[in-house]
DNA sequence: AATGAATGAGACTTCATTCAT
DNA sequence: TATGAATGAAGTCTCATTCAT
């Protein structure tokens, strides 16, 4: 029994869906097509997920998980350095951005079905990078590193906003040249957070 | 023959598709759904448009036809006064933020038919944006009030990501306090363009 | 434009899955199937039905309808002769039970969905035959023609008992002789419903 | 090995799909259905029977089982008293008619697939009660208690008419009230066969 | 004997689009 | 121009059944 075949057929269709998806949106993509690109039947598509939205979900919440993983490690630093922490936090969003499927699947998330887990998954991504920041900036007030004339719920919210331009960027030009990004970005989020 | 009756009814499915596509995206939304919000049959939606994608075709072109004439306007100050321009274009930017349904519309191309016409219009659209600013940047320079340190293009890639990601924002929370994130923005893109 | 063309779609739809249902049962019975057999498209099926529930739903109220105007015509002699009308009600059972596919689709109606308006037409029916019964029942009594020693609508039942079973027993047969049945339909009809 | 593991799984897989398919019917009870109602897996149900149409088959053949008991049991008066053991058949077809799953499965039978088996043991069960009935009938007219004027099969007929729209009777009803009933069967069968 | 993952045929339904009126 | 009945390809999902373990 090769290690592809014990529990890897779930994790090869969420794989396939998120590529699929990432490229041609969810609603172009369709059950069959995710199917052939796993290499399943549609018998074992509908064996693992009930419908084509569970998949969305599954892909969704394997992308939360990987987000509190990262997140963990960006907090870990933050007490010490919140700036420095920040910076982490742009280091991940660059590599994001860079990713092939990343940016094409989050830009795709616009037209996504009405259904309760994806909306949920949705809203925890939301909070879960919301809170991070705020926590972040809050910091670094505290380590005087970072502006105070701004609450820091919304000095997360615009560097929430540039994080999601930026990925719609990456996703239209298709790849991204991350190191010339880099310093930009580094340099605008820090100009965002500068003390006044 | 009321101007209604004369070629209103185009515009009646133009409108229509606009904010159904706007809400549910180009997939989720059926020719059937526009032609129930138009008040038209489909007989008479495939007079006027023999694809739905041509509606979206439509839609892009009428929003490139608004982009012109805001453009235009914006330019008319930009020789005197770049700073002034590029505030213009942020009340322009904010003003697309606060609309109902242009958020939603924006948020939901990443998932849209492959058409020529709607690759030349998404284009065209990205190629105004950028050119205006550029444009701007590089009038500011000359006029000293903006940055050199960064070519005025990849300073136009910057206001264009955090544009977007303020639609997208906009798009997310469905009204905007535009009162709120105005001088924020306004702000954050003076940041952008200040001199080093 | 033929008689056919104009509105007879529907109805041969309906006509096509009555005998279908009939013969094999409303789940053994494809929307294809009944496509095929009424020489029209599926899109031309779902056109008229939104779901193949539906046309179940049209094929009993069809069925309603008639009912309602044989007993109208029943009830017309009832205040006269209520056993004449009883007798003529026997006859109307006969005519069910000798019709190629009544018995057959009555016979079938155990496993139907759970749909609302079936729920609801199969309930009218039973209620149209059971007040009609009732009725003639009453009626008799007061002509002192019929039994006063069980309530009217206790009579009714059983004469519905009996009248299903004599669909039942049509279904099983496949063609009846009517005119073996006839006057033993009538004796015990006559029999059960006769002053003690 | 208690008897519950040796061969229980069997006649639970027969019991579950016996209750499963009186209250759905046959098609719109899935194998599935029947393993979680049975606790068994689909593997288990399928190495008891071949096909889901088997399990009918056994189903039936269980019924066939009890029928021959039962009837066994009434013929045994019969030579001594035919009237009596008419009424005993009466109890016998009351007391079906109040089982919480047989009136249900009864009235499913009308939609059922193509399948040698089941097609035997249906004929079998209506010949077992036509070959009772026409028996006791016989008997009664040697003991002179019952009518003349029609063939002994003829009045089997009609018992078997009436017992059939009894079981639907109660399949329409739910749950019966077997004792208001009895007394009104019992009459009405008495009518049936008293002679002229 | 028992399990449950895997299969694929086939069911119902949606929808863009055509065309006769 | 306007209508809406008609079409059929394509999509999602169900389910009986097989088979390796």
């Amino acid at each position: 029994m090769s290690t592809e075949k014990r529990g890897g057929r779930r994790d090869a269709i969420i794989e396939a869906a998120y590529s699929c998806m990432a490229k041609d949106g969810y609603d172009r993509t369709s059950t069959a097509q995710i199917c052939a690109a796993a290499g399943v039947s549609s018998g074992t598509f509908f064996h693992y997920f009930p419908t084509k939205a569970d998949v969305l979900v599954a892909i969704l919440e394997s992308g939360l998980e990987h987000t509190r993983e990262v997140f963990a490690r960006i907090r870990a630093t933050a007490t010490q350095d919140a700036q420095g922490a920040l910076e982490l936090w742009c280091e991940h969003v660059l590599q994001e951005a860079s990713d092939d499927n990343l940016p094409g699947f989050a830009s795709v998330l616009g037209a996504v079905p009405d259904h309760p887990g994806v909306a949920a998954a949705l809203k925890t991504e939301g909070a879960l990078v919301r809170e991070l920041l705020t926590e972040l900036i809050a910091l670094g007030q505290t380590q005087e590193t970072m502006r105070t004339d701004l609450a820091p719920a919304r000095v997360a919210t615009w560097l929430t906003i540039l994080a999601n331009g930026l990925l719609g960027h990456a996703a239209e030009e298709g790849s991204i040249q991350i190191n010339e990004l880099r310093p930009e970005f580094v340099d605008i989020v820090g100009q965002l957070v500068r003390p006044r």
